[in-house]
DNA sequence: TGCAAAATAGAACGGTCGTTCTTTTTTGTG
DNA sequence: CACAAAAAAGAACGACCGTTCTATTTTGCA
């Protein structure tokens, strides 16, 4: 037995979570789950640091002063640490930005409070990195498992965002003919540009640029808004640009 | 002149470039750094699907029909190989991006085509990838001449697009309380998002919402556009304008 | 407390990496 | 053509990688 099954179980190792005694013979299982979970977190903090394709397994082992092998044990592949890593920053995520944002009410309040939460932590990862970020430029095309999590755990994110914009419009807090994917891509390329010039370029001065940014498009898409809101006027004939070289 | 060399040449083994013959002992240097430009090629090639990190000698050695050996040769170091794909990136987007450009006359019409050419590049780049934005997530906490190089050749570039909204407002092109700098960061945001969500998510109608975006960047920072532009209420004595670039 | 199961350690594997060194081939001119 | 310099190949290195296998220690209930 390799300590663990490889194979079967995408979660390996913690079915149902037997909250206390209760293991499969009717055995707790404990210090495990205990172990794993300082592993993960300590992996998490590396992962984000040089990313999921640079965590490596000796550099986890030591910084978790633990043996290869024996980090190695808990997962039975790489693509499951990594995988597991993913899971755990979604959950973090979703408990910094997402629930807390929950409590505000419906429609733009709401809107706000999700940017506004969104921007705390891209504050932060302006130092420590984001996942969602480097790990969509290590995965974007590599498939396989380690990819699909992290996609849909982006999505289930990017989606949550759509929708309380999607409500806000609902409650007429928006123009009736804005469109929320369109607003939902420009805030998230806010975000986007924060992390790329604070943290790659270190500019100064990102942050309040990203916030002027919201309020511009709220601006701009809410329901006092003067009556000029922008429409391509299709995608084929580049019309206005005209190109002179090509 | 901005827009070319980053510095002067890190580069070991072109001195001066010895444009045909007249070699340093009166003898012709040229199968060397034309089997030199094709290998940078290739690595090019190689470094935007896999990233800069990604890009292995013994890889490129492979799709360069060569020796290991024989590659490493030309570079000495595979950070000098890395470099040496930046430059080579650096001056392909030069002449597709930023020349063509300045064929339009100055002020908004410079501006929408420096745009349009970037949405050209990275719409292609949906497909390939691309290494400034690869770079950056590769590199953000990781110094070195490889960042130091990467840095400022994107530096290079954003800052033509600063210089090229600025000359807009000069010319009365756009209001004379708009930020450039504001202006320029979302519009890199719209490029980021884009190839984030087309190339990891592989969502579609990303490219028009790129354009709707840059629309409606013009059309809230113009100078005919309503008189209602958003200011946050500045945390800090932030004073918006304030080039605080440096 | 005994004892099986779980958790961890240790050593070794095949592989790839960047790099160095030596040798062979190719190149371009006197 | 000769011949030296340049270019390329070949082999080997130490290091790290993920993974496997076996041995040891720790755990937690009977």
């Amino acid at each position: 037995m390799s300590a663990n099954p490889p194979s079967t179980k995408t979660s390996p190792a913690n079915p149902a979570k037997p909250s206390r005694l209760t293991g499969a013979h009717g055995r707790a299982v404990q210090k495990g789950q205990q172990t794993k979970a300082a592993i993960v977190d300590a992996a998490l903090g590396l992962a984000t640091q040089i990313g999921l394709e640079g965590l490596s397994i000796g550099a986890l082992a030591e910084v978790s002063h633990m043996s290869k092998s024996g980090v190695f044990a808990h997962f039975g592949s790489r693509e499951e640490l990594q995988i597991s890593v993913i899971r755990e920053y979604h959950e973090r995520f979703e408990h910094e930005v997402f629930y807390p944002a929950l409590q505000e009410e419906r429609g733009l309040p709401r809107v706000r409070a999700l940017f506004a939460n969104w921007m705390k932590r891209t504050s932060v990862e302006i130092d420590s990195g984001c996942i969602y970020i480097s790990g969509a430029v290590e995965f974007d095309d590599r498939p396989g498992p380690v990819r699909d999590a992290l996609a849909n755990s982006v999505k289930t994110w990017l989606a949550a965002v759509h929708r309380a914009v999607v409500q806000a419009q609902e409650l007429g807090q928006l123009r009736p003919d804005a469109d929320a994917h369109q607003m939902a891509f420009e805030i998230h390329g806010l975000i986007l540009a924060l992390h790329y010039e604070a943290r790659f370029l270190k500019y100064p001065g990102s942050i309040e640029r990203a916030h002027t940014g919201f309020a511009n498009i709220i601006s701009r898409f809410g329901s006092d808004a003067p009556t000029t809101i922008v429409r391509r006027k299709s995608a084929k004939p580049v019309s206005v640009i005209r190109n002179s070289k090509e």
